[in-house]
DNA sequence: ACTAAAAAGGACACTAAGGTCCAATTTAAT
DNA sequence: ATTAAATTGGACCTTAGTGTCCTTTTTAGT
């Protein structure tokens, strides 16, 4: 349902926050991670197109939040990187129904949205503020 | 987000509700669903293996429906082609985090709890009835 | 039996997602 | 300047999803 590059680039976000504001390298992002470095690269350089992050160059360089993790939900990342598609016309393009949409895309919509808003109700500095839960990507 | 295959079963599954109990070829639904004949085939198949479609070769044979269109969810349908995968367990396999989820798929996964309930409380018969909506599938 | 209508099945092609590898480039420190 | 650390970019590979085509098999009616 959420593809791999979106659970790859929530990870890689999670950790920037973590370790914020202290560049990280890719290499550090993808062994904590666990995600393949090299692809990492791209998924990171994806977030950098939607100004999610920074990255440099060289010795002391890496990857790091462009904002502050209190303002940047989980949606900002999953949209960056593989945006929610909401059906907002008719698939099947049927003139009649015009901009509506019919009982079967109205319900497929309903279930977009709530995930949006699910998404959107959650920035990154909650998700690390979290109580009883177990630490994001970390072991004990 | 949704998988085509999950699209077209959807609108193939409709489709039957609408002409139920009398059989349809996968060719008349092909055609009103705007599905690729050949790959309808398939996704047809697909639904038999789950027991939500009957397929019979043959003079006056087609497709129907295997139950009533008021015992069929969107949700059955769905995780016939392509089922919703809940995230039970932590994807990074952390040993401490054990049965737990972390804040972050903790929250990916109430995600796909809230699409798998919206999808779990509809029915087929209740699409067909819904009110003030265009018809599914269907001009005017 | 024969025929026409339908699904079944297999082989194949195309595309996008996911992933790898390496040479080139930038950067900071010495 | 040189070196080491880091990203960049491009080419490439693999796999899964989507889609096509054609032959075979089943079925009902005549």
């Amino acid at each position: 349902m959420f593809s791999q590059t979106v659970e790859y680039a929530l990870r890689a976000v999670v950790h920037l926050a973590q370790h914020a504001p202290k560049p990280q390298t890719t290499a550090e992002i993808a062994a904590t991670t666990q995600v393949p470095a090299a692809y990492l690269s791209k998924v990171l350089q994806g977030l950098r197109g939607k100004e999610i992050v920074k990255l440099r160059r060289g010795i002391g360089g890496g990857v790091t939040l462009v904002g502050s993790p209190a303002d940047l939900t989980i949606l900002d990342v999953v949209n960056a990187v593989d945006p929610i598609a909401r059906i907002t016309t008719c698939p099947l393009d049927l003139s009649s129904h015009g901009g509506r949409l019919c009982a079967l895309h109205r319900r497929m919509d309903n279930a977009l949205m709530e995930v949006e808003g699910a998404f959107r109700a959650t920035t990154l500095a909650e998700l690390l503020e979290d109580p009883n839960q177990s630490v994001p990507l970390c072991e004990e």
